[in-house]
DNA sequence: CAAATAAGATTAACATGTTAAATAATTATA
DNA sequence: TATAATTATTTAACATGTTAATCTTATTTG
């Protein structure tokens, strides 16, 4: 029994299952996410801060003041979320809110002073955690990481392209 | 004034932050999780079930009945989450409970025959959209990421067990 | 120009992530 | 053995993810 079962493996195809469905992609990928978010979250968390609040403020600060819908793009956050992230930011007064001229259903987010004061102290924080993974982890490998996280990220968006294009 | 600018560059220093605070390595990981994610969450919700339902059903399936703890820590999930996963799940009846003789704090989490039936259903859909991940990007290199992602998780768990021992 | 559409943002409703507190059963200890 | 500490799980409270519905303002069109 147990060589008819072996007879029909060698034909080298690789497993339809990598490695079963646990440690499946979706779950590397959750758990690499996880493990590096807990070196920025401890220090996130002392601020007052979560991971979305804080890349609100840190894209405010590299950019700019923007409307809320370049902020949701620009921290890969869905408007829902980002609304009520904004308000909660606003009603501690991290960021304000300035009119658009000409169009009143929009308007600017501004990062106040507080705000900037804020980014300030953390940043250095954040940037030496990310300095000790890059040491811990080196530097070759995270930069052939970004690389395969970016190849990834295309390969799929173009099939999502197609099949989008097919039903359209 | 420029010209002193560039003169402080060619130290041949790698940049502090890789690619400034966007493109960072979290959001490097959710963006690649995410456009994974794509892939398989449509299907999943023609049979109403969220990602971590399904982690659990597969988990189920996979290894048999579990204590929930052990499905916790197979299925990366929290206790408070998972406790709400699987009322949910037992309320649809695709699992129950079975008493555990011995310790009536504990109890083991069974697949039922619909549950199992979903599973059946749904897993040709998964493997198929697996496959076509694998096509696209390319097998050797879907091994490679796995390798980074692993690696990654360990160094940083390292580092974590240190921080910890140093704590204790 | 008035009605229909579209665009920007918010709210609603539900599921999950996360920490702390609560509950109940079990084990350890004085 | 009564009590304290531990273990397994749940609940509470708040933030976020996600889809659909709503609201307001702009734009398009008949």
């Amino acid at each position: 029994m147990k060589s008819a079962a072996i007879k029909q493996l060698p034909k080298r195809e690789r497993p339809a299952n990598l490695r079963g469905f646990d440690r499946s992609l979706p779950m590397s990928l959750l758990r690499a996410r996880e493990a590096v978010m807990k070196e920025f979250i401890p220090s996130l968390k002392e601020f007052g801060l979560t991971p979305q609040q804080w890349r609100v403020i840190r894209s405010l600060e590299q950019h700019g003041e923007q409307p809320l819908g370049k902020l949701a793009e620009n921290c890969f956050l869905l408007m829902p979320s980002l609304s009520r992230i904004v308000q909660n930011l606003e009603a501690r007064e991290f960021v304000s809110r300035k009119a658009v001229a000409g169009d009143q259903r929009s308007s600017m987010i501004v990062l106040s002073a507080s705000g900037k004061d804020l980014f300030k102290r953390i940043a250095p924080r954040s940037a030496e955690r990310y300095n000790r993974i890059t040491e811990r982890f080196g530097y070759g490998k995270l930069e052939l990481l970004y690389e395969l996280l970016e190849e990834l990220v295309e390969r799929l968006d173009d099939e999502q392209e197609l099949l989008d294009s097919r039903s359209n």
